[in-house]
DNA sequence: ATGAAAGCGCTAACAA
DNA sequence: TTGTTAGCGCTTTCAT
């Protein structure tokens, strides 16, 4: 049983009392700006220590920076995001600015209060994985802070953009079963509600270039779409959908490395080995695909180096740099035991 | 090529000239508090409406509440953290606060600032993940901002206690394993730089209570520990270590599952089955554990229910209650096919 | 180089 | 019930 210890903060005015300076001063030190002789700025420095002072971000906020940039991504658990944030706090480390994150969840409905929250955080810059929001937000909001897209392939003139070429990556994995002899490959993609363009949805773009490439090889008979989710359940669900076929496919194209977790499930559930009866491929190449009894084929991406091309992308943007860059990684393909050669009768 | 939009952005002042009302009576509308007439509510409502505006949170922050709740994890790749961020999230839901997350990171020094983020940043309530800190930063916190700890077991009279019965988790799952004959049980733990009281820490107490189980069985002499991360390298580091021993273990109790995931790698790796050869076991039951082809034995401690209890005490606290709770689950064990008999030879 | 003072957007006494 | 006003802690002109 306590009461809550209504001790005020140490703030500036403390430490210019304590210094026996001005707030200006103290401020000045604080920022490293111009304008303070050494001997000022090792009295404030020691005002500082000796107090514990910390600078108040909400007092910050109404006037400067806040030192903080703001990450929007869609959920927690999916692991490629993991290496994203990696890549990213190791680009801010010793910036002084700080990561904060914020769960977008699945549909616009929740990802809206979200990205508001940031905004009206007056965070620095932010960070927007794979956004469901229609462009306009986007713009909107890279009108107001910097901003960088991660995942999203439209143009802007405001916001900067990090993206995998999708495309390409989509036609690695196609290609490969189809070298591997598969004609019956099914494809599990990603349900959304957004109101973006199609073409500019990751996810989209993977499902389309499935589909051409199909296509392309005289399979169109064979395409099988289950629209799902990237994640396990939605693998798991999409598989399901897909092993219930009349004509099974040999193989399965899952959007996500999350998404082919749950695949794998299902067909294991299903009495059926991968890739002895069924070839199983993801992308993202996450950490546990490569685990040895999971072994997922799959598409790398490399998160890290999207992660702090990120970060570094929003503090020039912090710095004054006004023009969009735009920035692709190549995807390339990292085959496993998850993909083989189809059954024989089913060549 | 564009600049930086510097149109202001809708403030208190907009609305209320633009419903002709004082700012007092906005400032009332938004915190639906008491003394404003329906009319004047509706007014300031429309106003709200046709000028989209939103608090600032930053301004709010220096005078009340910012609706913000701060939760500090160690790493966003643990999935058992996205567990309890369900719980929470969904507690959250349509009270106005927004939950932001800041990783702290495997060290004390890692996680120091991303704290004092937290407490600089004004959040109106913190819940701390299996924090480093020792214990009296937390408590410092505690008198400052309504507080919860999840993860440690000590008593604070100044923050609330969310935790796992890990003493008797682990118990769990040494006795299971003796149970099926094993007697060379190892066990990897989590190497952490903290310097709280060991027996506040979750790994300390199951890496504890899996000496003491193998001790009152009278397999003292088996006892064998790695001590490296509760993360997936972590595991595989530690599982190497122990397959080197010339008396190998027949099982590996790992003291988390993404270690688990990592034992079973290198366990592969190494040319031996599970549980054929080892059997291995972790502990949080995480949805990864689950799957058919890891299909992981492991405890059972329900992050959604302990974060959502999470959020239910950081929303008492911040309506005013003073006095500490304490909440622990009772973990339960889910026998998998990873954990079976040793091997004849070695029972 | 230093400091006084205005004001960022909001809340909460207090007055009317 | 409604409005006036004094700050919250900080940054930033602008004097000195």
């Amino acid at each position: 049983m306590t009461t809550r210890d209504r001790r005020r903060r140490v703030t500036i005015a403390d430490v210019a009392n304590h210094a026996q300076v001005s707030t200006t001063a103290v401020s000045k030190v604080i920022r490293n700006a111009y304008g303070v002789s050494p001997a000022m700025r090792d009295r404030v420095k020691a005002a500082i220590d000796e107090l514990g002072y910390r600078p108040h971000a909400a007092a910050r906020a109404m006037r400067g920076r806040t030192f903080t940039i703001g990450v929007m991504l869609p959920h927690i658990r999916n692991p490629f995001f993991a290496d994203i944030l990696d890549g990213l706090n190791a680009q801010l480390d010793d910036t002084g600015y700080q990561a904060i994150m914020i769960q977008g969840g699945a549909t616009q409905k929740a990802e809206a209060p979200a990205i508001d929250a940031l905004v009206d955080r007056q965070v620095d810059g932010i960070l927007m994985i794979s956004p469901l929001a229609p462009r306009a937000r986007l713009e909107a909001v890279g009108r107001e802070i910097p901003t960088v897209v991660l995942g999203r392939h439209e143009r802007s003139a405001v916001y900067d953009a990090v993206f995998d070429d999708d495309e390409a990556g989509a036609e690695l994995v196609v290609n490969h079963l189809i070298g591997l002899g598969h004609r019956r490959i099914a494809h599990i993609t990603h349900q959304d509600n957004s109101t973006a363009r199609p073409s500019d949805l990751l996810h989209i773009i993977r499902a389309e270039t499935y589909e051409r490439v199909m296509r392309e090889h005289d399979l169109a008979a064979e395409i099988a779409i289950a629209t799902t989710y990237y994640t396990e359940e939605g693998g798991y669900d999409g598989a399901q959908q897909l092993l219930a076929r009349s004509r099974r496919p040999t193989a399965i194209f899952a959007g996500a490395d999350q998404a082919a977790f749950g695949a794998l499930a299902a067909v294991h559930e299903a009495g059926l080995a991968v890739p002895g009866d069924i070839s199983i491929a993801g992308y993202d190449n996450t950490r546990l695909a490569a685990l040895p009894n999971i072994a997922i084929t799959s598409i790398d991406q490399d998160g890290a180096v999207m992660g702090h091309t990120a970060a570094r992308l929003l503090l020039e943007r912090i710095e004054g740099r006004t023009s969009a860059v735009r920035f692709s990684v190549t995807p390339s393909l990292v085959p496993r035991r998850s993909t083989a050669a189809p059954p024989p009768q089913d060549g």
